[in-house]
DNA sequence: ATAACACTTGGAGTCGACTCCAAGTCAAGG
DNA sequence: CCTTGACTTGGAGTCGACTCCAAGTGTTAT
């Protein structure tokens, strides 16, 4: 699969792929005979894993740690779960404030449809 | 209240609510004789409620444009509701991505608590 | 075979949201 | 009176994460 493929597939530019071969979240991609990217089921894999885990904000700098971990083997393994669960908890903890905005702004919503239930009854009254 | 005690109580840095107040995102606070912001219970309010906002991800610009129809009263309630509620259902969909990225990191600290108990056993197997 | 087009590179530019800085003013304590 | 320390201003700098650009090479269709 060439670039702009995978740039289609998974809704991500050609410009942020590359960037992400550089600063080392995406291995170096296996190259056809003349220098273009040719990537494989490896890399879509990382791929998908990846823009996953950065659209819930998990920075580049953790992945890029965790990868170089998970390179070196099983000795890794348990340093690999530490930074996996402590990203976990901080995704919950996220998700738990996003959870406390969305009931003030229901709340808020709510106030602003009463608001606009009491003009229109003031209409009415007015215009009978 | 002065800048620092707001600054305190919110944990926002003084550099932070000058800022908001010169976008527009908090309006212009009061001054004492010698031009120093004393800050009240209205001030207090919008903070506490940008900083919600903003914790959640809203951008700036939504709330500066939020404030502004809030100040040009009822005759904007409708447009008001309309730019809540297209936020709440952004945050809504936030929510339900992150929730699922929770859900395979989860599964990914799984494996690799089940890979660290399989190592154990080996070790244990060989040093009997 | 020549135009059109996708790909390559390194480096510069952009964006939102702060964050820091220099230079200055003012109130209070020693 | 003089220092200390919190405050003021406008403007510049930083950060993470892209995003764009120029200049060049390779592939494909007419």
């Amino acid at each position: 699969m060439k670039i702009a493929e995978v740039s289609e597939k998974y809704g991500i530019s050609t410009d942020t792929l590359r960037y992400y071969e550089r600063v080392g979240l995406i291995p170096p991609v296996p190259r056809n005979g003349s220098g273009i990217r040719d990537y494989g089921d490896t890399e879509a894999k990382r791929i998908e894993f990846v823009k996953c885990m950065r659209n819930a904000g998990l920075p580049i700098e953790v992945l890029i740690e965790y990868f170089d971990l998970a390179q070196q083997g099983d000795a890794t393994l348990a340093a690999r779960k530490a930074l996996l669960t402590e990203q976990r908890d901080l995704l919950l903890a996220r998700i738990a404030e996003l959870q406390a905005t969305l009931d003030l702004l229901n709340y808020k919503i709510e106030v602003h449809v009463n608001a606009l239930l009491k003009n229109e009854r003031e209409i009415a009254w007015v215009e009978d």
